[in-house]
RNA sequence: UGGCCCGUGGUGUAACGGUAGCACAGCAGAUUUUGGUUCUGUUUGUCAGGGUUCAAAUCCUUGCGGGCCAACCA
């Protein structure tokens, strides 16, 4: 058995972009022989990587890939169709214009990075005579702080970044609708990023616009609360429950209302209540009024505190004739804040997301794996959720008052559903925090 | 220092050679029982020089900047 070039020999006699290739030993080999050889080594009667078949083309061609290109190399790779009786495997180049003429196509797209085999693309469909399909290149659409080549995600995949392909942090379509996703924003997206041949790196910010935008008209509201602090009513009958009203969505009058449970004891967010609060605060802080959506307004009248200061709960006090819809206690409050009856909350499990990464353009780095975000998933194991948000079906998409948008996680079981946030609501308290501090 | 592709506000994308527009983001205000939504106003741009033309983001040219190309990868 006769030994052909080596890798090394083959790159060595391509020369270099500005040094033109050099001829090796079997370029005259005659196509007789060659043949001889090609159906030999689709046999199998070579080891893999024995010898490969080349193109004669043009080893001076200013681009490179017109320097006599592989076609075939023996590669015993097992094929859905064929099986194991195929021992040798074409060259992404040699067999792309070809299925694209096969199948008719006639405007063939794909990445900038490909404008360089474009000549070898035309030079085989004119050699071989088939249906002229046409090969455009445009830029892939690039998101900031994400990564988006398939073997870098695939990186992230095997080395348990993240949970799999459908992890909710990753930029592939499953994850984005486990993520909550409706195809709806995604078209819209793509629409409104439209398609050029220039470089680019899109804000995240217009995709979570995207689907802010489409949820805001869609989702139904609902009340959770993702980190209670428990709120007594001093002044509420213990053991009294009313049933008041609040709307599904105030975007969409069909679509009603529902029943929320209101009792002495209630939750209520912890970034709601501030012991000191900074200026424009206008949350619940002590001695400071809040109304509770769709209830009551509530003045904080005490902080409890164990020994070692940790806040235990709050007392208040309501307003009983500031009821919502039969307010006649003329009182203006500023802050609206979501709660949640005590005694009629269940238990969730609510997933929240970050940026995968912590730089804008993560495939720039010198190791793009540094850059991880190392937060960018927090479980809350144990949130609360309104009866209404009992058993919902998979995928489902809410909103949480004042929250964000949460999508119903395959995760769920019957005794405890799975929340992921898809988005967090425009939030320019949080902007003004940063601001200040 | 060979060849190819691309340069329009912070981001993305428009403009037969004829008023540089749209969206997101930002900023300011109004409304609001979600600091959401909605509404109003507003800051910011043709990479630079030369040429052609009555007229250049657009055509030519030089420079500058960015990207890609030398895998038995796709």
């Amino acid at each position: 058995m006769s030994t052909f070039s080596s890798p090394e020999e083959i790159a060595a006699s391509k020369g270099s972009p500005t040094v033109p290739g050099t001829p090796g030993p079997y370029r005259d080999t005659p196509p007789a022989e060659n043949l001889a050889l090609l159906e030999r080594m689709k046999n199998g009667e070579f080891p893999d990587g024995h010898c490969v078949l080349r193109a004669k083309i043009d080893l001076a061609s200013p681009n490179m890939h017109l320097r006599d290109p592989y076609l075939y190399r023996i590669k015993r790779a097992h094929h859905h169709r064929t099986g194991d009786i195929w021992c040798i495997y074409p060259m992404y180049d040699w067999a792309h214009g070809q299925c694209d003429s096969i199948e008719q196509i006639t405007h063939s797209i794909c990445t900038l990075e490909f404008i360089p085999h474009r000549p070898l693309y035309e030079w085989f469909i004119e050699q071989l005579n088939i249906f002229p399909s046409r090969q455009y290149e445009f830029a892939r659409l690039n998101l900031n702080y994400t990564v988006m080549s398939k073997r870098k995600l695939l990186q992230l995949v095997n080395e348990g970044y993240v949970r799999g392909w459908d992890d909710p942090r990753m930029p592939t379509i499953s994850a984005l609708r486990r993520r909550g996703y409706t195809p709806e924003s995604l078209r819209e997206f793509a629409r409104r990023v439209g398609v050029a041949k220039r470089e680019n790196i899109i804000d995240v910010g217009l995709l979570e616009f995207c689907i802010r935008e489409d949820l805001n008209k869609q989702a139904l509201r609902r009340f959770a609360v993702l980190k209670p602090i428990k709120v007594v009513l001093t002044n509420y009958p213990e053991g009294q429950v009313e049933w008041l009203e609040t709307e599904n969505n105030p975007e969409d009058t069909d679509a009603g209302k529902r029943p929320l449970a209101f009792s002495q004891e209630l939750y209520i967010e912890q970034d709601d209540f501030m012991e000191n609060p900074p200026p424009k605060y206008f949350r619940l802080y002590p001695g400071g009024m809040v109304r509770l959506k769709s209830a009551y307004i509530i003045q904080c009248t005490e902080a409890v505190k164990d020994a070692r200061g940790n806040l235990l709960e709050l007392r208040c006090i309501y307003v009983p004739e500031s009821r919502s819809g039969a307010d006649t206690s003329g009182l203006k409050v500023k802050g609206v804040i979501h709660w949640l009856s005590v005694a009629h909350a269940h238990p969730a499990e609510v997933r929240l997301y970050d940026r995968l990464f912590q730089v804008e353009d993560p495939a720039a780095e010198d190791d793009f794996k540094k850059s991880i975000h190392p937060d960018s998933l927090e479980v809350i194991e144990q949130a609360w959720i309104e009866p209404a948000l009992l058993r919902p079906a998979t995928g489902a998409r809410f909103q949480f008052t004042r929250l964000g948008y949460f999508a119903v996680d395959p995760d769920s079981t019957a005794d405890k559903p799975v929340f992921n946030r898809t988005v967090t609501l425009k939030d320019t308290w949080a902007k003004e925090t940063q601001k200040q501090s």
